[in-house]
This record gives C-alpha cells, sequence and structure tokens, in this order.
DNA sequence: GATGAATGAGGGTTCATTCAT
DNA sequence: AATGAATGAACCCTCATTCAT
C-alpha cells in the first residue's frame, strides 16, 4: 500500500508524515481527520488514499513509524548495560524521557496506540506490543546480577514489578508535560532524573526498615 | 435537566442507565454515539434529549453516578484502618479491585473521564477528582506510624510513589480483565490479592538485600 | 381553540400572553420555540396545546389581540379630526409611534404579521390586514376640505401617496429604536413629531419652487 | 471555499445557484433548508458543503453575486444624469423596478438581507451596505441644481425624505408582484412609471395650493 | 501519479405535537 | 384541567472513501 509512498521525494513524504503525525497525535485516531490532514500536508485527497488506502492503514504506518524510529533513537543513546538491573531500568527510564521530550508526538502517538488501541486494531497492535516487549527481555534481563536480590525473593517477578513502577513513574512524568509544545531543558530532566534515583532507592532497598 | 428521568420507572431509568454507559464506556465520550444508546435503550432520540439536554450532560450525570456507586460500594468494604500504611493501600487496592470485578462498566467510565477527560470537561472532571481525592487523603494518612519507615527517607514522597506503583498494579489488573464480561471469581481475586501482598513486600522491605 | 383559555384567571392569562408574545416578537413567527414559552409562562407543554391546538392558531390569536389592543389603544388617543387630512394623517402618525413606544412587543408582533407573514398565513393575514385598512379609510377621508389641493391633482392618488410616505417615515422611527428595550421619552416623542412636520410641510407644499 | 465551485460546468452551477436562491428567497435564511436545497439542485449533501463549507457562507456567497448582479444589471441601464435631483432619483426608482421584475429572486434577497439580516451576519451585511450606499451617493448628489428647491428647505433633509417616499413607492410595487412568477411587461413597467410621475410631481410642487 | 468533485450515512440537537395519566 | 413523557422527522454539518479525469 506504501511502495509508491516510499519512492516520492524525502520533503514531500516528510511532510505528509508530519501533517499525518500531529492530527493523530493531536485529536486521536477516531477524532483525526484526513481532510484536516490533507491540507497540512497540501497534498490532495486522493493521493493520501493513494498512498495508503484508508485510514486504519495510514494510523498503522505511522504507529510503525513511530516505534522504529522510536527504538533506533533508543539505541543511540543506549550504552553497556551495568550488572545491577536497577541501573539498567534507569538508564532505560531516563532515554524513554529524553525521547519523549524530542519527539513528543511520536511518542504520543505510540503510547495511545497501546493504551486506547482503536476498537478494530487490538491485534496488530499486540503484535507490535509483543515485538517491543521481546527486544526488552534481553536488555534487561542478560547478565544480570541476581545475588543482589534479597534470598528469598521471586528475581522474575520482582522484574516485572520494578519495570510496572517505573513505567508508572514515566507515565506521571510524561502526563507532567503533556500539552507542552517545547521539549524538555537539561534542567527538567536532572530534576526527573533526581526523583528517578530517590524512587529507585526505595524500591530497591525497601521504605520500611528491616523485617 | 434530569429531574425528569429520575421519576421514571426504575426498570426503564436502569434501562438507559445501562444503554448509554456501555456505549460510553466502550468507545469513549467523543465515538459514544447518541443513536447507538436510544436503540440499545429502545426509546426515541428525542427522549434521550429530553432528559439530559445533550451528550455532555448525559456522560456528566453518568459519571457522578458511577462516582457515587464506585464511593459508596468502597465505603461497604471498608473497614477501620491499620496503622501500618502498606496495609491501608492493600485494602484500598483490593476493594478497588472487587469494585472494578463488580461494576466493570462504571469502573471503565470513572477511569476514562480522568485519564482521557474530554477536551471541553476539563474543569468539571478536576472538582469531581479533587473531591475524590479530597476523600482519600484522612483515609490514608490519619494516624499513620511514621515509626516503620526507614530513618532517612522522605515519607511524603514515599506515600506518593507507594500510591504510584500500587495504582500500576491496579491497572495492570483492569487492563487484563478488560474485554471480559464477566465479573471476576473468588479465585482470581485471591490470586490478585496474594500477588498484591508478595509486591507490597518488595516495596516496603526492598528487592535487594540490605545496603 | 381558546374558549377554555378564556376562562381561566387573568393572572394567568396574561402571563402566557406575555410569554408568547415575547417569545414570537423576539425570534420570528417559525424560529419561535413553544418550549421557550411555557418555559416563560411556566405552564406546561400539554397546556399550551390544549389551550390553543397548535403553534399557528396561538400565533393567529395573538396577532389578533395585538390588533385589537392596537385599535383600542388608538381610539384613546384619537381626537376629532381636522378637515385638513395632513393633520389628520399627522395625528395617526404621532398615534402609532406612541403605541409602538408603549407596546413594543404588540407593536412588533403586527408588523411582522403583515411584513413577514409566515408561509401558511398569507390568507388569514390578508383579511386582518384589510380590516384594518377598511377602519382607516373613513377616518382619513371623511369631510376632508378638497378645497385645498392643487387643481389638477387626483385627490385619491395624492392621499394613498401621503399614507405611504408617512408611513415610511414611521417605519424609518420604528426601525431606530428596534431593540431598545424602553419606552420612547417625551423627549424622543417631541423629536419625532418637529420631523414629522418638516416632513409635512415638504409634502404639503412640494420641496421645489413652484411651477 | 468556493474556488471549487468556480471551475464546474456553467450549466452545474447555475443549477445549484437557482435551487439555493430559490430556496432562500422563499424561506428567508434560518427556514431556508439545505435539505431543499440539494434535492432541488439534484446533488448530495455533502457536495453542498464541500462547496461553501457552511449555509451561512453559502448565503453570503448568493448575496454577494446578487449583489454584484444587481450593480451590473444597474449600470447597464444607468444613463447620464439630469442636473434635477427628482430626475435622478425617478430613473434609479424605474431602473430598480426592473430589475426586481426580471430577477424577482435575487432582489428579495438582496432587501431581506439587508432588512431582516440574519443574528449573526450584522456586521457582513452592514459591509455591503455601505458598499452600495457608497456606489449611490455620488450618483444622486454630484452636480445636482440646488436652485431649484424652495428657498428656506434644508436640502439634505428634503432629499433624505425623497429617497424615503420614492423607497417607500418602490416596496410598494415590490410587494405587489411578489408572489408572481413572471416577469412584469412592458405595460405594467409602464403603468408604475406614468405613477411614479405622478408621485414625482406631487412630491416636487406638492399637494395642497402655494401656502 | 495526482486531483478534488462527489457521495450519503451518520453525527448531535431541536422541534411541534400527541396522549396516557 | 393539566401534566410532561414520548415521538421521530428535520435541522446543519462532517466524515472516510471512491473514481473519472
Amino acid at each position: 500500500m506504501n511502495s509508491a509512498f516510499e519512492n516520492i521525494s524525502e520533503e514531500k513524504r516528510q511532510k505528509i508524515i508530519a501533517a499525518c503525525l500531529s492530527e493523530f497525535a493531536d485529536k486521536g485516531y477516531e477524532n483525526a481527520s484526513t481532510n484536516s490532514m490533507v491540507k497540512k500536508a497540501e497534498i490532495s485527497k486522493g493521493l493520501l488514499f493513494h498512498y495508503f488506502g484508508n485510514k486504519r492503514n495510514l494510523y498503522l504506518y505511522l504507529v510503525d513509524l513511530a516505534i522504529d524510529s522510536f527504538i533506533s533513537k533508543f539505541y543511540s543513546y543506549y550504552t553497556k548495560p551495568d550488572s545491577d538491573v536497577f541501573e539498567r531500568v534507569m538508564q532505560r527510564g531516563v532515554i524513554k524521557i529524553k525521547i519523549s521530550s524530542e519527539e513528543p508526538l511520536m511518542s504520543k502517538l505510540v503510547m495511545e496506540a497501546f493504551i486506547d488501541t482503536p476498537q478494530d486494531m487490538k491485534e496488530e497492535m499486540d503484535i507490535r506490543f509483543k515485538k517491543l516487549y521481546a527486544e526488552n527481555i534481553p536488555m534487561l534481563s542478560q547478565d544480570v546480577d541476581y545475588s543482589l536480590f534479597r534470598d528469598n525473593i521471586d528475581t522474575e517477578k520482582a522484574m516485572e514489578f520494578m519495570m510496572l513502577c517505573f513505567d508508572a513513574l514515566y507515565n506521571k512524568y510524561i502526563n507532567k508535560f503533556k500539552g507542552k509544545a517545547l521539549a524538555l531543558s537539561d534542567d527538567d530532566i536532572d530534576d526527573m532524573v533526581k526523583e528517578y534515583y530517590e524512587f529507585m532507592d526505595m524500591i530497591k532497598f525497601g521504605m520500611y526498615k528491616k523485617k
């Protein structure tokens, strides 16, 4: 459906992508208007449908683009993993924050695609989610120093919970600067990282005194 | 706007509420169709608007209904608080799970109303959110035994993080049985509660060995 | 259709009349809402239709009421006619201005009923117009001193034109204070009367030098 | 909004214009139905809105069209002005009658647009009215022979009144053949012109004998 | 490849009127 | 007499999609 689209000039392609992306990110899948998109992209109605067939395909194309972009950006920031799994999760969280700040529209699109998945795209999104997840697992779990964990703890479950917690904090940040047009400043990021560390300390060593 | 609605037969009222609730919970505010609602409720288009004036009012009415129902159900499960704040958060989480299981549509409506607040209802939802929040604060923070916390921990932040984590776990469960038409079995609930406790243990005392 | 209506308490009747009158005068026949009327009149929807059958009848009832009220007010101001027909037309114009000021809603209703006659009421309004017109003729033409007219003038036509001109001036005034909620002050009326006299002078004796 | 509309076949364009024009002229702005228009024009609902965006734009488009058509027709009849201002007003009146006869719908639309201006178009219509008025002023007042006026007459006021009177006569004619589908015959026009002259004579030199 | 005219179902909302109570 | 619940057609407008050019 988009072999045609892949062959047009880079400039035009980017303009179309930007237009559609901002519309979807702004309004969500259902309320995004293809009319607004073609107006913003300065192309004809027919051309958009010539490239993508229908709104659904266009959306999936953009989601995939955003995921790919996210992944490649992720790796561009990624450094060799620490043996302390918390440090890994920390790094992962900070990178995600940075990317969300640099590419707010793409990030928003992906997040919403996973959270408010449009009714008839559950399956497609599920596939993509699993793919992303699979990508993450080794990154987080390979060569982890499990000796750091308390003795009678289910490490697998611990890591699942840990992810859950850090993702929750990440979401808190995302919601905070939702709507902000501008990218985050280094100071903003620093504040977040500081909080991340406080948070990590609590989860690592607990909030209560030793049992 | 709905004094009329309050006076009709209970059966009919419930049918209309069910129809509108399921439509909103299914499709979200913007994509919910008043057409579908009246079809499901087997009433005329005009009648719906006779009762509620417009879609917005109808939505707010249902959100309020759901919040009230949530609160009253919450108190029906609620027992005297433990001095251990974690136990309180646990109890709160378990109750929320139970309610979400018993009233999945209402729960979904409220959650989405707060998270994906429709553009022109920010203010109204904010009021409701603050009301709910105010209700929660004393329940969680009164007569807490802060001596249980590690010495150099910021207890306020700790509690904020704690809430974040437990809410994240709650959301995980919600997403799991999203779509499931049926209420959770006692066994389902038991499994969750067990996991809640494992989770609590980790956050309370940390995942790693003592520093 | 309104025998029932004639028998209710004067107070209630006046309230209903006032409510409907203001709605029709404000919005015009088609855009007037029976909903707004019953709300303003604080009666039920059914009652309005019980009294008047339908919107059309209600409108005609009010128009008739307004015409009758107009006529009776007219006669309350009316004094014995001068033999100079211009003085008569003047008096007529001044009285109309006064009534329009005292009863702006009724006046507006009647004027609009005649000018923007709702599509399916042409015939009814025509009858009423002819009745009003017939009422006017003798008032203006009886015992007129025709010797005042230039010799070779068609007096009948002259009077028709005269009416046309004075009505045009009247309309100019009406449009001027359209929208004004308040009745005209005596000063306003005086200014108009002065202009009326200037106008009369020109029509009586011409704008140009004698032929 | 209508660049699209300007490029379709003349035949189709005229059909759409005719359909919308007749609907608006018949029912007035508020009561005109876009449904009826598309049915009459035999186009789809969507297309009308594709061309004009909304009812309001469509109306303004037609009003502008009618004004332009009116002006161009006016000039096609217009001849060099007489120094006698009455002759000018006469010519103006006769031309207006002719145009109203030839283009009854357009004339009606413009008249109603100015008189019963829809609530939210006051500003737009005001602009148009001023433009039309500005066009008229020089036509009527340049190189007028004021020496023809009676000595102690306020010529400015005289001209204002004069316009008022002639417009009143014009309106009388308009109302007369309102509803008539057919254009006026030359004989009809001749009769009116004759009456115009009688009327002019009375206003010029007065109805009464010299003071 | 590229256009944009054209569709018509569906969106939320308002309406005058009816009728069981 | 009086209510107001109930109707459903009509209102303007938006939409994704198609197709002749």
